[in-house]
DNA sequence: CCAACGTCCTGCGTGC
DNA sequence: TGCACGCAGGACGTTG
């Protein structure tokens, strides 16, 4: 579910929440999702402990405590809700994050989540691996070309590739192409230094439009708060197949790429 | 190194 | 109504 406009809009609303805050204690509800650490080590090393921020980095969320850090990715249909201070288990209920006023209930069906926790001036290999923030000065022209050199997949699908650009997901990278007028299909090394420079541009205008609408909400997605984000009402081609282009009222196709949905206008967007 | 594909899960909509 | 099937904002491991 959660690409990087939602990612970023639950930790902004998590760090309101709980920066300065001591964690009575995380309570583990489904193991599976700890990815072979235990519910006690957890436990033992997040309980009171104050939270000092919490960021973002591509799609996961990361809570740096004094001692170390909680990295969480909420996979396809995981979220946060604020409830009262007893918590309650829901259905679908992997972990609750207690503190002295409130709970945080890490909710998620579909369990393709992971929740850890590392000392200090460890890394994971995954986000070790992570490529550039959308947002920083790193993902440039010859970013690109470097990275997308030699590389014959399918644009569309190097738009996923979390080692080269960190935080797109399957939503915005269809959006993303609609808004560059690049083909979904079009081998990433063809591209031409001003598409690439149009595909730059549109990444960055895409993903903070959507921050503005605090995320898209399609199915499960939902906000700290239980609202639902906005941006699925700014949508132009995700989800449209059969519907007219918004420039050109060409009808919108969906076609699949590397086993996920990809929707564009054959007319706007050249191969 | 790269690419293609299966797998982890539950729930919902569709069509027979 | 019931049931099978396909599909869903992601990522990782295995195979070739």
């Amino acid at each position: 579910m959660p690409e990087l406009p939602e990612v970023e809009t639950i930790v902004r609303e998590l760090e309101e929440r709980t920066v300065g805050k001591i964690i009575i204690n995380i309570d583990i509800v489904r193991k599976s999702y700890l990815r072979g650490q235990s519910p006690q080590y957890i436990r033992r090393n997040t309980q009171n402990k104050k939270i000092i921020e919490v960021i973002r980095r591509g799609k996961y969320i990361i809570f740096e405590l004094e001692n170390g850090r909680i990295i969480v990715h909420l996979g396809m249909t995981g979220k946060f809700i604020e409830a009262n201070s007893a918590g309650d288990v829901l259905k679908h209920t992997i972990a609750i994050f207690r503190f002295e006023d409130f709970s945080l209930v890490l909710n998620d069906v579909r369990r393709f989540g992971q929740m850890r926790y590392f000392e200090k001036d460890y890394l994971p290999d995954n986000i070790v691996k992570l490529g550039v923030e959308p947002f920083s000065e790193e993902l440039n022209i010859k970013y690109i070309q470097d990275r997308f050199n030699n590389r014959k997949r399918a644009i569309k699908e190097v738009l996923l590739d979390q080692t080269i650009i960190a935080g797109l997901g399957n939503v915005y990278a269809s959006e993303i192409l609609f808004k560059s007028g690049i083909h979904p299909l079009k081998s990433a090394d063809s591209l031409k230094i001003e598409e690439i420079n149009l595909l730059i541009r549109s990444i960055r205008l895409v993903l903070s439009e959507a921050i503005k609408h605090n995320g898209t909400t399609i199915a499960d997605y939902r906000r700290v708060d239980d609202k639902l984000g906005q941006f699925q009402d700014f949508l132009t081609v995700y989800g449209k197949e059969g519907e007219r282009c918004v420039r050109c009222g060409t009808k919108v196709e969906r076609i699949v790429i590397g086993g996920r949905s990809s929707f564009y206008c054959g007319n706007c967007q050249k191969l």
